[in-house]
DNA sequence: GGTAATATCGAACGGTGTTCGATAAATCGC
DNA sequence: GCGATTTATCGAACACCGTTCGATATTACC
């Protein structure tokens, strides 16, 4: 088990036919492989591209984690640790306000980081950040007048409207907007531009909220759809 | 632009040196697409299966979609036409219960197909029978006294939930489970054992809820996260 | 200093998405 | 019916990927 930090590997070797080699920490390769993620998003985060950034050979990558996914996944929540300093003082007021709150700093380090919302809170049996969070959304439940399985039906509801939301949010970025062809605005009156056309007979809704639509923004959309959660949930409390 | 119906490929010619071409049509290659889908997952559609289930070569694949993302995003709308089916006469009743019934049926359409969660209402504009689930979900919205606005965010907050969660829920099928290794329950009891070891101090939340996490259901537990979310709604239109 | 354990590595394997130029098949106009 | 045009299919090739293996460099231990 890998436990010391790497020095810096050195490029090529001088004279001679042996090659320095390279030498890592698990620490050096998941902070590697979320810049790489931050730079290109999930597809751009490769073994050979990750061993490249940190000067070695694609099969030393294994020695950190069992494969992609892992990686991937360890990845992810390596970038909880700062959402959980984030939140760590959160819990001395209204638990529905702390609930919203931790909502929110999670959302928004996924608007950060559109490719986050895949991979965080996946399996809190392997991300011990991720479990960390999930214990820290639930504590606010505790608070509540709620039962046990209100409490865990509350808690897995925020999770799953948080996470579910802004992973959707996260990678609904079209490829025009995301290569830079278009900007988000343009992408948008575009998008606004098809629900005007269509029928409005067969459309009601759309031409209903079209004007909506052209102004939201994903984060007060995101904020809106969480308060009715949580309205639901103080209604169930009886706060 | 393709228009007609593809004739069964004969497996390889007769006599002489020409060899005869499959034939596709748009519907074979999205309903092979999605039969591969429901087998091996989205891992499992590659370009060259695709074509070999059809009888032909990976490159014709590309006469009717512009490239693999594209295929999944069509593959996924193609199947929400079951979907809009199932739910054509929802709308009736009243429009809470009426919502509730459209995201149990898309839910359980997810769970059928695992798969799903990740590709469905992607993309409105380019997915025909996303945009009408979308619009069928807003209509309830509608029959709510809501402003505009508030509809906009209700139907975003009911469409991020249930695809949210039963994405989660449908990737989250560990590969123990996913390869036959280990059934559901299993797996549940190791998890449990899991979460019952952790220090009582750190993890009082779920120490709370492990008897609940031992014997939930993932439909359960939508089914409560999703009334928590209606009670939210229904509260906000005053009804 | 020799042995054992840990960590790194190049090469190879088996696979992928996508494009290109060729060509088969269907359609159209005369 | 035939030649021209259009549509649809194809094999090969390109560039890349994840992963494993046996070799070996490096570190730790006695």
């Amino acid at each position: 088990m890998p436990m010391r930090e790497g020095r810096a590997a050195s490029p090529g070797a001088g004279g001679g036919r042996a090659r320095t080699r390279a030498s890592h920490s698990r620490e050096s390769v998941l902070a590697e492989a979320v810049r790489l993620l931050d730079e290109a998003g999930a597809a751009g985060l490769t073994i050979r591209a990750l061993a490249a950034r940190l000067g070695g050979g694609p099969a030393s990558i294994y020695w950190y984690v069992s494969g992609r996914d892992e990686l991937l996944d360890l990845a992810a929540d390596s970038v909880l640790a700062g959402v959980l300093d984030a939140v760590r003082a959160v819990g001395e007021g209204d638990p529905i306000d702390d609930l919203r709150t931790i909502g929110e700093t999670l959302f928004d380090a996924i608007v950060d980081r559109p490719w986050l919302g895949a991979y965080a809170l996946r399996d809190t049996g392997t991300q011990p950040h991720s479990l960390r969070l999930y214990e820290k959304i639930g504590e606010q439940t505790l608070r509540l007048a709620l039962t046990p399985t209100q409490r865990f039906h509350a808690t897995s509801a925020v999770v799953g409207f948080v996470i579910g939301t802004a992973a959707d949010m996260g990678q609904e970025l079209p490829e025009v907007v995301a290569s830079g062809q278009m900007d988000r605005e343009e992408y948008l009156a575009q998008a606004t531009a098809e629900w005007r056309a269509l029928d409005e007979g067969e459309f009601p809704f759309i031409h209903h909220v079209v004007d909506e639509f052209a102004r939201h923004t994903d984060r007060g959309q995101f904020r809106a759809g969480l308060d009715l959660l949580l309205a639901g949930i103080r209604l169930q409390a009886g706060a």
